[in-house]
RNA sequence: GUCCCCAUCGUCUAGUCAGGUCCAGGACACCGGCCUUUCACGCCGGCAACACCGGUUCAAAUCCGGUUGGGGACGCCA
C-alpha cells in the first residue's frame, strides 16, 4: 500500500469544538497507525466568515491537544487558481453550466416549494441554455453561477465507507450545484476535492453530515478524472436532547479552549473523546499514546452518534463526568515527574509558582503533588484547593470553620499551646506531631479529631485533604506554627 | 416534502458481519460496605439495557420485513 496521507480541513470560523477535535484525532491517529501524514489545510473560502482569529485558536487548539501535522498549514484561498482552472476545464467539457437564475429567484422557488410539502432542489432551468443565449445572457450583464451538471443516467452511485459500509443515491436525486460563485470564487464542493485530489488524499474521515456531499463529490472525482479516496464518515457528537452540538447553542462547553482553561491533561481529553464513537473492542478504555495508535482501527468506530453528556447547571459535574473521570485517572496514576510540569504552568497561571520548586524544592514539590491529587480532580485543583501549600494567602471555606472550628471554642486556646510545643520540636517529625496533637486532646478532654480536624481548617482551610500529620510535615514546622498561633483571629470578635 | 444514516443500562460502550458459550460483559454516574482523624484514593458488592411488531430457525440482541423514534442532508456555508 502507498503512504497514506489524511487531512484535517477545518474552516476557521470559530474556536475548535470538540466534535473538530474528534475528527481531527481520528485522522491523527489514522496516520500514526499507518506511517503515513497529515496534512493541515484550513479552508477559509468562505470570506465573510473566515478570521485570522479563528485559524490561531485551532492551530492552538490542536497544539494543546498534541495533535500534529505534518504538512500545512495551508490555506485553501491560495489555490483558488487550481479551483477556477478545475471549473473551467468542467465548463469546457460541458460537465458543467452557467447558471443566470438568481439568489433571490431561487430562495423564492426554495421557500414555494416548502411551503407546499413539495421537493425542493434546483429545478435545471439553466441547464439547457444554449450557448447563443448564454453568450447573450453575459453580453447583457447578467451574472452567473457555475453548476456542475449531474450526469442523466439510470441507476446509482456510491461507493464503500470504513465505518457505514456500502452507500448510494440515484442520480436523478441529485441535483446540479453550484461550484462557483457569481462573483467567481470557487465553493467548497470543489475546491475540497480538488485540493484532495492535488494533496493526494488517501483516506477522507469525517464527520456523517458530510455524507450527501460525499455521492456529489464523487461526481466531481470522476469528471475530474481522479480516482476517489477511501471514505470513513464518522458518527456525530450530539448533546443530552440529541441536538447536533455546536459553538452557537453550547458555547465555551463545546471549546478545546475551555479544557485547557479548565485544568485538563491534554492526553486525558484526547482519551475521552476517542471513546466517544470509537473502542478496542475489549475492557480497555485507558491508553497510552502509543496503545492508542496500536489499537485503533477504523472499523471499530461505531455507526451511531454519541452523546456528549453535558448538563448545564450540573452542581457535581462542570462537564460530561466521563471526562472528568478520566481526567482525574490521569492525575494520580502518572508519575508525578510527568504531573510536575503541568502544575507549574497552573501555579505560574495563578502567581503561586516560586523558582525553587524546580532547584532546592524540587523533592518538596514532587511529594506535595503525589500527596494531594489523589482529591482533586483538574489541574487547577492545585491553585485553588490546595492553595494552602502554596501560599499563605489561602482562604478559610466557610464549611469547615463553622463545623470544625467554632463549634468547639477551646481550639481557640488549644491550638496556639499547641504550636508552642510544635516551635520546640527538634524533630518535626510524623510521630512526633501526632504524639503531640493526642496528649493536647487528652489534656483537653476531648476526641483527638477535634484537634486534628481544627488543626486541618487552620493550617489548610479546607474540610478534608491528606492525613493531617502529612500535611503538617509537609507544610513545614515554621509555617504550621504561625498558622496556628492565628487561629484566635478566626473567632469572632469577643466570642 | 425528498433522500440518506442510525437504534443494547441514565451516559460511553462490548456482543451483531460468521445465530446457541448472553435470563447480555465492562466503564462512568448512582447506592451500600470495608479502610480511616476528615475527605478522597483503593478494594468489595448492588441498581440498571437488547425501541416495538411480525417473519426465518430446533435456537434471534444477532438474519429478514415493517412500525416507531432519533439524527443528517437538500445553501452563491464548510
Amino acid at each position: 500500500m502507498q503512504q497514506t496521507r489524511l487531512r484535517f480541513p477545518p474552516s476557521p470560523t470559530g474556536y475548535l469544538h470538540i466534535g473538530g477535535a474528534r475528527t481531527a484525532l481520528y485522522n491523527w491517529l489514522f496516520v500514526k497507525k499507518t506511517g503515513g501524514k497529515l496534512i493541515l489545510r484550513i479552508e477559509d473560502t468562505d470570506a465573510d466568515r473566515s478570521t485570522e482569529e479563528s485559524i490561531a485558536g485551532i492551530v492552538e487548539g490542536l497544539e494543546w491537544l498534541g495533535i500534529d501535522w505534518d504538512e500545512g498549514p495551508y490555506f485553501q484561498t491560495d489555490f483558488s487558481g487550481d479551483h477556477r482552472r478545475a471549473a473551467e476545464k468542467l465548463l469546457e467539457e460541458r460537465k458543467a453550466y452557467h447558471c443566470f437564475c438568481s439568489k433571490e429567484e431561487l430562495e423564492k422557488k426554495r421557500e414555494a416549494a416548502l411551503a407546499a410539502k413539495q421537493n425542493f432542489g434546483y429545478d435545471g432551468t439553466c441547464r439547457h441554455l444554449t450557448d447563443g443565449e448564454v453568450e447573450e445572457k453575459q453580453q447583457a450583464g447578467h451574472p452567473s453561477v457555475i453548476r456542475f451538471k449531474v450526469p442523466e443516467r439510470e441507476g446509482r452511485i456510491g461507493y464503500d465507507d470504513e465505518v457505514l459500509g456500502r452507500i448510494e443515491s440515484s442520480y436523478e436525486e441529485i441535483d446540479d450545484f453550484v461550484i462557483v460563485r457569481s462573483n467567481g470564487s470557487p465553493l467548497y464542493l470543489l475546491c475540497n476535492v480538488v485540493d484532495d485530489i492535488r494533496d493526494r488524499i488517501s483516506h477522507v474521515i469525517r464527520g456523517q453530515d458530510h455524507m450527501t456531499n460525499t455521492v456529489k463529490q464523487l461526481l466531481l472525482y470522476e469528471a475530474l478524472e481522479a480516482s476517489i479516496p477511501v471514505f470513513a464518515h464518522i458518527p456525530l457528537t450530539l448533546d443530552t436532547k440529541k441536538a447536533k452540538i455546536s459553538k452557537r447553542s453550547h458555547g465555551e462547553i463545546v471549546a478545546v479552549q475551555f479544557y485547557k482553561e479548565h485544568g485538563f491533561l491534554p492526553w486525558a481529553f484526547n482519551n475521552f473523546l476517542v471513546l466517544l464513537g470509537w473502542s478496542p473492542g475489549d475492557d480497555r478504555e485507558i491508553f497510552s499514546r502509543e496503545e492508542l495508535i496500536e489499537a485503533f482501527s477504523l472499523d471499530r468506530i461505531n455507526k451511531s452518534a454519541s452523546i456528549f453528556n453535558y448538563r448545564k447547571g450540573d452542581p457535581k459535574f462542570f462537564t460530561d463526568p466521563k471526562a472528568i473521570a478520566i481526567n482525574e485517572h490521569y492525575l494520580r496514576t502518572i508519575p508525578v515527574e510527568e504531573l510536575a510540569p503541568l502544575v507549574k504552568d497552573v501555579l505560574i497561571d495563578y502567581n503561586l509558582w516560586q523558582d525553587d520548586y524546580d532547584h532546592d524544592r524540587h523533592q518538596w514539590f514532587l511529594d506535595t503533588i503525589d500527596l494531594i491529587r489523589s482529591r482533586f480532580h483538574v489541574l487547577t485543583d492545585f491553585a485553588t484547593l490546595g492553595k494552602a501549600y502554596f501560599s499563605d494567602q489561602y482562604e478559610i471555606e466557610a464549611k469547615p470553620l463553622n463545623k470544625n472550628l467554632l463549634k468547639h471554642p477551646g481550639l481557640k486556646q488549644w491550638l496556639p499551646e499547641l504550636a508552642d510545643e510544635y516551635e520546640n520540636l527538634t524533630d518535626f517529625s510524623l510521630e512526633q506531631t501526632e504524639r503531640l496533637a493526642r496528649a493536647c486532646a487528652e489534656r483537653a478532654e476531648v476526641k483527638p479529631g477535634v484537634i486534628i480536624n481544627g488543626m486541618r481548617t487552620v493550617v489548610t482551610g479546607q474540610l478534608a485533604g491528606p492525613s493531617m500529620f502529612d500535611i503538617l510535615v509537609t507544610i513545614g514546622q515554621d509555617k504550621v506554627v504561625s498558622r496556628l498561633r492565628n487561629t484566635p483571629q478566626l473567632f469572632p470578635e469577643g466570642s
